[in-house]
DNA sequence: AGGTCTTATTTGTCTATACATATTACACCG
DNA sequence: CGGTGTAATATGTATAGACAAATAAGACCT
């Protein structure tokens, strides 16, 4: 399966492309081994026929993406692989649903104003202060329950929220076209279902949910949280990577 | 808690930096919303008294970062975020226990050489052909069992694990250390511990369990799988996300 | 041998210019 | 009115040259 390396210089597209796609063809091969020092910028120039500025242009792409380190007078070296990193997409799910080609539903179960606490609410509120609106809403899957969704808002942050009903489209979706953000932070974890998930997922007590929680900021303020709950065997999250950067 | 906008130009740096700094600014504040058709490289020239190449590579390096979008003839935009993406780093497990003060203990329970399959398998083989070396074992976190792993190698791209064994250095650890990859896959879901993982894991039977699975490349030839099954109350995934990309 | 100074080398950043390419907007014509 | 061609414009890519900043390596001195 293995192809027999029968790369020697790549042909098409512009001369940027080309040095790069040469220069990672050999990283990835293994025949530029980590730690390797890549030719110089001076010696890419005459090699490609080129100007300093393109070679420093691709070395400088390389190491923005992380395939190579710099350093001033010693030259450009092969980075090696610090931890298993991933680009991880969580996409609305709405577009999940309807992109898998099922019929999407959405309900409202409950609104609360103004910092109602509800036992369950757990750490989704660790950084939340009021005033916040707190809904709980389900989205199905052709047919079938397919996520819970806790959500609080702050609404010093997103005043607009208040105004909505959340009856027909899921905050989610809402935010999304609403609300931009600065920063974030996923946590992704495991537990069975409580009886009352159990009964709003239409699962059995005990089974197996992934959870999913997001806190959002924008400059520093909290925005919103959100905890998904998913029966285990309806969803899995799927994270790629490439070296290169390109999902 | 919000900061009153108090920016109005940055000031240290290079002039790169500051240009990049004012433009992702104004992005992140709301200040140019998604859709903003941001100047044209012939206005920062002269805003800032640069040359157009120098406005160019901080509009292109905007662009990489997924941050602005660019179109011949029409100007560059702030991009519209998609989808919630975020780097998701998973870490060697050794290294995480110890990073959290915590003593940290490996076994391996069970070594088969040659494709033997285990019914328990499951889809980790589905890129896997043989000859392979199936392994399992567990790794303790202050004396608890904190993960049960489940490794499958390639011996075609890893000839060097067959003289290897396994007893005191753990494959993922071993595997960081020795073998490069290009692209990898990651899984991640739930599922109530059975029997035997109730067993190994030392939880009761039916207990949520969070599941991450990982398939490895090296320029398109399958290197390795991985399943972690992890106690539910035990470990939990962390994922982070700004727009710079910077984590 | 060990510490310090100097120098050469490499990358970092920027300017100024040139031509290529894609695409919008508009004028023109059937 | 609608389709077509054309020009204007913004980005894409590349060149050539300049100076700044960091630092590895060697020279020098103690």
């Amino acid at each position: 399966m293995t192809s027999p390396l029968k790369r020697r210089a790549s042909t098409g597209g512009t001369l940027h492309q080309r040095m790069r796609n040469d220069i990672e063809g050999r990283i990835l091969s293994g025949e530029w081994p980590p730690g390797y020092r890549l030719p110089f910028e001076h010696e890419l120039m005459s090699t490609y026929s080129c100007a300093r500025m393109t070679a420093n242009k691709v070395l400088s792409a390389l190491a923005a993406s992380g395939l190579v380190e710099r350093r001033r007078r010693a030259g450009s070296f092969v980075a090696r692989p610090k931890v298993h990193s991933a680009v991880l997409q969580i996409p609305d799910l709405k577009a999940e649903v309807e992109n898998r080609g099922e019929q999407y539903g959405y309900e409202l179960l409950e609104r609360q104003q103004r910092g109602a606490t509800r036992d369950d609410r757990g750490r989704l509120e660790v950084h939340l202060r009021e005033p916040i609106i707190a809904l709980r809403c389900r989205h199905d899957a052709a047919g079938q329950p397919f996520a819970l969704e806790d959500r609080l808002l702050n609404l010093n942050a997103v005043p607009d929220a208040a105004t909505q009903d959340f009856s027909q489209v899921s905050p989610s979706t809402w935010l999304v076209d609403h609300v931009p953000w600065t920063e974030a932070e996923h946590r992704i974890s495991a537990r069975n279902a409580d009886a009352t998930i159990a009964a709003e997922l239409s699962v059995e007590v005990g089974a197996a949910c992934l959870v999913i929680e997001r806190w959002t900021w924008r400059s520093g303020e909290p925005i919103t949280a959100v905890r998904f709950t998913h029966p285990a065997d309806l969803y899995d999250l799927v994270a790629r990577f490439t070296p290169s950067g390109q999902a």
